[in-house]
DNA sequence: CGCAAGTTTGACGCTGCTCAATCACTGTGG
DNA sequence: CCACAGTGATTGAGCAGCGTCAAACTTGCG
């Protein structure tokens, strides 16, 4: 079986090296078009950097960040415990995505934000974000399309969760983070998607247990429609899966992305 | 058997002609606080004014839309169907509710907005709405508060649906229906809430069945905990049920109307 | 090598779903 | 005034999807 690292760090490190790439340009790029004055400006946004641990909590329930962070490199997700010790997660940061713009506004997080690997993070305070917003309302518009997207992917968990059952379920969420990771590029994705979940977390994403998502996985491998191991997935057919699953790409607004990277890609 | 009509538009009518309250205003007063050239702008932005019967459709999937609508009196509800043809609702929307801010920005609405009783609705065309935000930023912050409530909803929906039991989630659910109530001042509230709703859409909210739903409203009249009965409910032990079902109404992010709303009612 | 974390398997049972029938209420037309 | 239809609520029987518990196995790592 084949072994990388993070899909999109191998994207970043093959071809080009991190400082040349700005996740944030590429993907405000999927939905506003930047001239050469608003690149820069993100680039200036987005300078101080940090390395970030496995484990780490990049936001905690409650608290009042002055500073917003950017995924530069690796896998963030967002999640909260209920009063009796389950836990349920709202979503997952690739790079290019934010945590979080809208703590900005509301003064308080209301929910955590962990690292689910070693990773690359840009520190983005409060104030400077503000003033590239005003300054720049494309970045603005881009930055919102953004946020737009997350919460119309909330809604789509939500009825996954509360419509499908745990093979449509699961099916679903590989389809969409099929979709993501294919909307940046990344090379490897024929080959598989490495994706550091364990299946505890598949669980608590999806509002199953453990060792029922586990014999879905089975299904799965068994019906030859994907493959789970060791935390890389492969779909094997993604139509059917697909199609089985109830899974509509639509949501994710990808489509104006397509062109768009092409233009950008020189 | 107490009836009484939908408790806000009672409380509307008894209190004040419709026409003298702004649910709009006293929303976004919950968030920010208006000055006078603020209070007439929403006011002016929100002349415009319709009826719009039970089962109406105000938004539709797919639909792009150049007016935003905002709930006078009456209630909407949000939701989509899967494509094998179960329904997920995804909110509701009772008066002083915006729908959709969002659309304008996405171009296009991904999901319906019903009607469930015969509303009143106010329409502003999109270049009123951003004019207005443009020249005040105190109510461009109100609405974007009130977006950012909604969406620390979907993620409290979204943990209640993937993590509780289907006696929790219907108790969590009345819990936060009855705070949201209780924060429009609604006089009846001590003798019940009218909300239009079936066991259809309770099931359709829940991601359970309406069989099952009715057996857990039945449990809650034995348990004495709550009443539901002809589309009125009545929470008789808050406190026990808001435990039982593990809800802390801090997303909903009414601590700081209630001291605002009291300077308003002079 | 030995531990820790994650995966896999089996047995068992409960929560919640399906199907189907009945009841209650409301509005309609004759 | 009553018959009737339509919608929603309620009930029962039966069962399956998924959860719980517990143990074994596999993999990665110091």
């Amino acid at each position: 079986m084949l072994v990388f690292r993070s899909p999109v760090r191998n994207v970043m490190l093959a071809d080009a090296p991190l400082q040349r790439r700005n996740p944030l340009i590429e993907r405000l790029s999927m939905f506003v078009t930047l001239g050469p004055d608003e690149r820069a400006a993100v680039e200036a946004m987005t300078q101080t950097r940090r390395a970030i641990e496995s484990g780490e909590t990049l936001a905690h329930e409650g608290s009042r960040p002055d500073r917003v962070c950017l995924i530069l490199d690796g896998v963030a997700y967002r999640h909260r415990y209920t009063s009796d010790g389950r836990r349920q997660i709202f979503g997952y940061l690739l790079p290019g995505d934010l945590c979080d713009t809208k703590f900005v506004i509301c003064n308080e997080c209301d929910h955590n934000v962990g690292m689910l690997c070693d990773s690359q993070i840009a520190i983005i305070p409060v104030t400077t974000l503000m003033k590239t917003m005003v300054q720049f309302p494309v970045i603005e518009r881009g930055l919102l399309m953004m946020s737009l997207v997350e919460a119309a992917t909330a809604r789509e968990w939500l009825l996954n969760v509360g419509q499908r059952n745990a093979f449509q379920r699961l099916g679903h969420f590989f389809c969409e983070l099929s979709k993501r990771f294919e909307a940046f590029g990344n090379q490897g994705f024929g080959k598989g998607i490495a994706m550091p979940l364990t299946q505890r977390e598949l669980a608590d994403t999806m509002g199953l247990n453990v060792v029922h998502v586990n014999r879905v996985l089975q299904r799965f491998r068994n019906e030859g429609l994907l493959n789970w191991s060791r935390q890389h997935f492969r779909i094997l057919d993604f139509g059917r899966l697909a199609e089985l699953s109830g899974f509509d790409p639509h949501y994710l607004r990808l489509d104006r992305g397509l062109p768009e990277r092409r233009m950008l890609a020189y």
